[in-house]
DNA sequence: GCAACAAAAATCGTATACGATTTGAAAAAA
DNA sequence: TTTTTTCAAATCGTATACGATTTTTGTTGC
């Protein structure tokens, strides 16, 4: 019963789909540092081909790295997240008018699906899932489309907001954006462009006015349990 | 008289805006092969720290890597021409109708004043400049919103539709998108957000149809002479 | 007991080194 | 002459090594 597990070398394009999974799903907080031997032994790489992964992961900006200091998880400042979110309204607009433009009834039904499992996390207390499930229904919108440029581009923005709701997210966090998604299917279910793309905006505009942006949560410390499902052995 | 040029040590961003530069303003043409060596050479540093500029470029689509081969300019198919112009007509839907809602007088001088150097530029005969400025006019769009993420997003989907017009532009190509920014323009001043968001998605329809996609150019030879206003002699 | 300083440990950033793979050319066969 | 085969040169991908900087620890003084 050996360690094995990921040994049989992942590619550099999966090590960064697992820190950046890692990363959205909330499996590495805000501020958690990132360094380069400890994540080679995760990975059971060097740090050599750590080392680009991490910059990559800084042009997503959900990493950043100071000088002579390391990586980290990003924690976007207040003004980033208001951009964050602000580019959100802007792009999502397009996105939302084209979706409704060509939405099918099964676009329709997967889109009814996430919001169901969003309520079942919900109910269940299950923070994260939930959290997850929230970028994945503005991803799958954006699936609609058909465009991967465009989905790319959405899941990177998710990614991002992501981490700011972690930060800056309200301690008794109440169910704020649910019906928001519903009413959106609604408005793309009537074929209404124009009502689906005031509607996102305003879903948009509430998910950052439900934020408390005055104070965001403090770094945390602890690493490597973040990784545990790929049974890597520590040491 | 030592060689000297850039020698005093840039930064991996800077080395990459550079050759992202070179890329998008057509000094490195589609298919160019991109050495490690080589380019260590030019900025002076080792291949170590060109490496992992290659694969961030890579993450933008304007540089493909073939294992074992080496780094390229990238040369989209024709599909991927098609996903992108799609997704620009997505995406900058929402970027017009935001700029049209916030462009104010000296914006709109701004976005005059490329236009003027578009014609400028056409009628001296510089395709080169042409090619840089359309870009720039979607970018300058971009940046009436105020927001520089919306602004980064645009740029990286201009890069690549340059290199779309570079592969597959007509040889007699025709000023085919003079007049469609210009009513751009007019459309933003008029404050008619539909109108604009309209005329968008029909000028990039123009710019597509405006490519013969049956043939792309060959890929060609020469590397080196991109960068000769740095300075940096060759060995 | 706490603050300040010094030394040691850990970590980062880059260059160099080396095995693996591909490319190109030279030589041999048809 | 053309094709195939073989071998050398060039290039890529990764690990290791080493100087530079930061962080931590341990000690001293107050």
């Amino acid at each position: 019963m050996t360690v094995s597990g990921v040994k049989q070398a992942l590619t550099d394009s999966e090590i960064l789909r697992e820190i950046s999974d890692a990363i959205i799903e909330g499996r590495l907080a805000p501020g958690e540092k990132l360094g380069q031997d400890e994540l080679g032994k995760v990975f059971g790489v060097s740090k050599t081909r750590i080392r680009p992964i991490l910059h990559r992961l800084t042009d997503q900006k959900i990493v950043v790295i100071e000088p002579m200091r390391g990586a980290f998880v990003a924690r976007p400042s207040v003004e980033e997240a208001r951009t964050v979110n602000a580019a959100r309204q802007i792009i999502e607009e397009g996105v939302i008018r084209a979706a409704t433009r060509m939405a099918r009834p099964k676009d329709l039904k997967a889109l009814r699906e996430i919001v169901a499992q969003e309520h079942e996390a919900r109910s269940s207390h299950m923070a994260g899932s939930a959290h997850r499930l929230t970028g994945e229904f503005h991803c799958e919108l954006a699936r609609i489309t058909g465009n991967e440029v465009v989905a790319d581009i959405v899941r990177d923005l998710v990614a991002r907001d992501n981490l700011v709701v972690a930060l800056y997210q309200r301690p008794n966090a109440a169910g704020c954006s649910l019906d928001g998604h519903a009413s959106l299917i609604d408005r793309i279910a009537d074929g209404d462009e124009d009502a689906a793309a005031h509607a996102m905006r305003h879903h948009l505009q509430d998910v950052m006015a439900s934020l408390d942006l005055g104070q965001r949560k403090p770094p945390s410390k602890p690493l490597a349990s973040a990784f545990a499902h790929l049974g890597a052995g520590p040491k």
